[in-house]
DNA sequence: TTTAATGCAAACGCTTTGCAAGATG
DNA sequence: CATCTTGCAAAGCGTTTGCATTAAA
């Protein structure tokens, strides 16, 4: 099932319309680099001349999160950073904290770890974040040029 | 060494001056429970009749982060968390999404993923953070009465 | 034709900043 | 006494919201 078809079933059961802007977002990030901010997305479509209030991508992004289309990741600088979840297994990212780059990461055992908290503190987890600060090969060459 | 000593040096070197409102900002992260946002901060403060301007408790923030006796933590919702960085072990959260309490956790095998990360795309790692998100098992329990 | 979505602009909430007055080293 | 810090109020910035208009079901 493709996510066009799961953002349409999703808004149908939902009594919500599916109208022509939030196809627009969603076709969009679906092109895009993985990572994203809302900004970027509506500068993105507005270069395309697709003019779609912020107000709506801010919208149509929270349905995206509520259909488990995407992710939103929260790193420490302001602004939201949202991915696509068609990958489920990648929730792990290192973030350059002097370039800006964002390197996905995956190990099998970290669910081994949330595992054993889960079951020594009796906790229901739904979902997690582990981000990586630190600099990239790239610009620790350059700076120590 | 003691924070407040630690706290005193950094400023001394940076050529800052220590001040009574750094010291009371500063003390007061001491007492009270480890998680907190500037502005329960603030509010405790004045509830003590100890006027400290909102601005100078987020300059006084970055000073302590900076001096790094107080680590930010970042949660999906909008406002910043800080804790004491005394434990330099933990960096793990949970996160009650129904009552929003906190539960620290640590495991010593996520430093050995950290370590395969950083050597298979030969990246230098300054810091982490780890946050699970779900429910408590009170929070479950008063759900399914 | 009922119900929901859009765009706009204003409001929001947290955080930062310019500036004049005051304190520290 | 030079420099840094404070408080205030205003500005910033990403995000949300009220409302009239427009569109989907």
């Amino acid at each position: 099932m493709d996510a066009q078809h799961t953002f349409r079933s999703f808004l149908s059961k939902q009594h919500l319309k599916i109208t022509p802007e939030r196809l627009t977002v969603l076709n969009e990030i679906l092109q895009c680099h993985k990572h994203f901010d809302p900004d970027s997305l509506f500068l993105r479509l507005k270069a395309q001349s697709k003019k779609i209030s912020r107000a709506t991508i801010y919208r149509t992004l929270d349905l995206l999160v509520e259909s488990g289309l995407l992710k939103k990741l929260n790193f420490t600088d302001q602004n939201a950073r949202y991915e696509m979840n068609m990958d489920v297994r990648i929730h792990d990212h290192f973030f350059c904290i002097s370039c800006g780059k964002i390197i996905e990461l995956y190990d099998e055992s970290l669910q081994l770890i949330h595992q054993r908290f889960a079951s020594k503190y009796n906790l229901k987890i739904d979902d997690y974040t582990h981000q990586l600060y630190g600099t990239c090969p790239q610009c620790r060459n350059s700076e120590s040029r």
